[in-house]
DNA sequence: ACCTGTTCTGCACGCGTGTGTAGACTTGCA
DNA sequence: TGCAAGTCTACACACGCGTGCAGAACAGGT
């Protein structure tokens, strides 16, 4: 019975093993499979019965050469970004798959930029390419397949020839702004991600504004470069003593839990009470007791939704005034924000 | 320029458009990209220089359909262990990717035992089946895909028609054990992961094996799902007051994540004073400084050359002689084990 | 000039499926 | 019974590429 198992070439049931069995032509099979074609609800039937019988399934590679469409849809990756996993990257391949798409994962290097390597790996018809880390370049993105409009997670929305899914990072931090305003921290400090990264520099801006429009200023900044050990070594030059900021700010929730983890382990400042932490995305994580962290959530199923209706706006060409939506970014209030008395 | 981008249904070159502008014919074209076809040099040389110009390069799906070998190679996995995403995923998809394959993901559900699923999805020949959830039972995993012998992570080699990559963890256990004995450590519990889980069955007949041998029990056992909520609400059981084992041994790093938090939070009991605890898997977070988990590491990497040095040995269907190896798990020493004095 | 052998190229077919089109079959009606 | 209209099916080609095979082109020897 496994006899023919070892073997790596697949042999699947083709549509006219299965012509044969219900005794039609293989292609009113495939038009049985078809949601478009005519055919006779009876003949359907037959088919459908035969193919169940079985285990068939239209070869999907094959269609896709014989449609000229391809459902492939890449998703680009960088390893230091796949932190956000359970998160945002789970979301978006469930919601390819479910709307009927094949998605390929393309993990790139921490130092890769995906110029090349995105050439390399993408030879074959690609219908779609989602970019999730700012490693890649909109430029990069751009040419690695001519053809294809790539759609930007977490961009800018500055160019015409992408699409990006950008979330309302500056209202979230007005909103975070405003709620520590009111509850009486006056000097806050930022732990900013890698530098070239638009997503930091978008939340570094709207932070300063809005520090700016109450008269305050930004009191102290670091880079962690979105990676927690980073933000570890970077966390002393944010707390140094004499000069507590009443609260931190930091561009993501991996930041975040490597300042906590510093105050905690170095210092004997407690978060909130001494200083007041936040971070930005809410991964699972920061559900934690340990942390409990106040942040700005992504939401993340709807940044996968919005992905997916991106994709299906663009199968038709003329459809060029499709703006996708701003995602929310809303303050999620836990227990990392204390109240300073004036 | 940007005129055709809109358009999801890409137009790559084609081979007839490089031989075309090489002067040659469209077999040559496929030649030069052919290892083993024959080929003057100087032709090959004309055609690549072709090529390159019009950034060509062959349509590995309709090669795939030509030469009846798809190399997609298709990893399941469940959103659950997803966490290790960072580590063991990263490695396989990027070790898939290297040596030429195509990785496409399936992310189960939580509650999905594939089943279903796995059928509905794969509908495309397929050349390997990577089971990284044991959400995913071996007669499930077996069945997917008929025609393919699938590869399953962490599972017991009990079955002549499925692939196990399996590590020694009963030994990496035998060395903590022994570790802890010589500590002085006397009473040890165990958080298990699901009961359906086969690894974890492993891990805790194991430990109980090696307890045994030297004449202790294991004190107290408790089931956290392998997951950080469940075992921080089963927290209480392993350390219940009067009670409290030296030494706590977790089957994975997140649910000793959860026990240390809850200790931390809910308890005076200190890490390690007055409780050792240990993880198993040693995922990125183990190294946080907060955790500085001992654990019992699996070699991501070694695990993922594994998959792929099968995939390539089983290309050859004869040799069916062929035993993987198995992986190593071994004990990794930090900051959560202590020393009691007896 | 002719033959033999060698080296390479192009033709044509096949991989599994989708689909336009001609025509077979049925049905209804006079 | 004959004919028109309508309904469906099977044929054949296409998608882009790999490859066996026949034979073209060429070189070398007599």
């Amino acid at each position: 019975m496994s006899a023919s198992l070892g073997s790596a070439t697949g042999k699947r049931t083709r549509a006219s093993d299965v012509a044969e069995l219900a005794g039609v032509s293989r292609s009113a099979v495939s038009r049985a499979f078809s949601q478009t074609a005519y055919i006779a609800p009876e003949t359907k039937a037959k088919v459908l019965k035969a193919a169940a019988e079985l285990n068939y399934s239209p070869d999907s590679l094959a269609s896709s050469l014989a449609k000229g469409r391809s459902n492939i849809v890449v998703v680009v990756l960088n390893q230091v970004d796949a932190i956000r996993g359970p998160s945002l990257h789970s979301a978006l391949i469930r919601s390819l798959q479910e709307s009927g798409r094949l998605p390929v994962v393309l993990n790139l290097s921490p130092t890769d930029d995906g110029a090349s390597s995105l050439k390399r790996h993408l030879t074959f018809p690609v219908e779609g390419l989602i970019v999730m880390s700012d490693s890649v370049s909109v430029d990069v993105a751009r040419h690695a397949v001519p053809y294809v409009r790539p759609i930007m997670l977490n961009f800018e929305r500055t160019r015409a020839d992408v699409d990006s899914i950008v979330a309302n990072d500056a209202a979230g931090i007005a909103e975070l702004v405003q709620y520590l305003w009111e509850t009486g921290h006056r000097s806050i400090g930022f732990m900013a991600g890698r530098s070239s990264s638009i997503s930091s520099k978008i939340r570094r801006d709207a932070l300063a504004l809005e520090i700016a429009r109450r008269g305050m200023h930004l009191a102290v900044e670091a880079s962690g470069e979105f990676t927690y050990d980073q933000a570890f070594e970077a966390a002393p030059a944010l707390v140094a003593d004499g000069n507590l900021p009443d609260a931190i700010f930091c561009a993501n929730d991996v930041m975040a839990f490597a300042v906590m983890d510093y105050l905690r382990l170095k210092t004997r400042h407690r978060v909130p009470e001494d200083v007041s932490i936040v971070g930005f995305d809410d991964i699972f994580m920061a559900r934690w007791p340990i942390y409990n962290l106040s942040t700005i959530r992504q939401d993340f199923d709807s940044m996968a939704a919005a992905v997916t209706a991106i994709l299906e706006r663009r199968r038709d060409p003329q459809d060029r005034k499709f703006d996708p939506p701003t995602m929310v970014a809303e303050l999620v209030l836990r227990g990392t924000i204390g109240r300073r008395a004036r």
